[in-house]
DNA sequence: CATACATTTGAACAATTGTTCAAATGTTCA
DNA sequence: TGAACATTTGAACAATTGTTCAAATGTATG
């Protein structure tokens, strides 16, 4: 950061007053809180989820769902799993993905509803 | 894609069938979705909006409230804009940002409840 | 008009991210 | 055990992103 420029502001603006009342959230917190949302910002991984809204589904099935490559959609199940937006039970050879909680799609709905308007 | 790699997958199973049922949302559509949940995931950008919870703030005090450069801030605010986030007034020298919507202040709380847990 | 201040913008840079390819694990079954 | 299949993993690469610095725009006021 610049030295020289965050005491540049002089003015004591509209809302000061409640600002500084207001407690900024820890660094750490705000970067978890980031690193949530972010596991929703890509098209891949949300065709994951839309498609886990169906059932549970094995990676092989949701890639060719998807036209990706097996492997693409595995890395991406492990950020999801990571992020515990996933949960997985694995059936001999075979590996079944499904949401992890109700609270998820709840969370995709909301933003399905925001793009809409 | 690799073209070997798709039919590979001749297993028929659990959940295909209601997996065929559900339409993959275009392409398109998935990556607005992304781009919308995107914007919640940086640490800057939420400072900002957790700031401007309190009520409207100039771009000077947001930045020396998260000690951040105000070019910085400036930046952030322009991508908040795009995704109307965040709306603004100028009011002579000082333009001052609020939360564009209640609809907002649901999403951050949601996101903080998630955390939480 | 000239100066000061608040904000915006553009280019550059390091850091992060998503995909691919190749190779490694697991798991079943003959 | 060995072959076949489902999945995972690691390294590499291009593409995207957030910050910084310097310069440009607005806007008020002497």
């Amino acid at each position: 950061m610049n030295q020289n420029e965050l005491p540049l502001c002089t003015g004591h603006h509209h809302h000061e007053d409640s600002l500084s009342r207001l407690p900024l959230p820890p660094r750490e917190v705000l970067q978890q809180l980031a690193a949530f949302y972010r596991v929703f910002g890509d098209a891949t991984r949300l065709g994951i989820l839309t498609a886990l809204e169906a059932g549970e589904l094995c990676v092989c099935d949701l890639a060719s769902h998807l036209s990706m490559t097996v492997s693409a959609v595995s890395h991406q199940l492990r950020l999801l799993k990571q992020a515990r937006l996933v949960k997985f039970r694995r059936d001999g050879k075979t590996v079944f993905y499904s949401l992890d909680d109700d609270h998820i799609r709840s969370i995709l709905a909301m933003g399905q509803e925001h793009v809409k308007e």
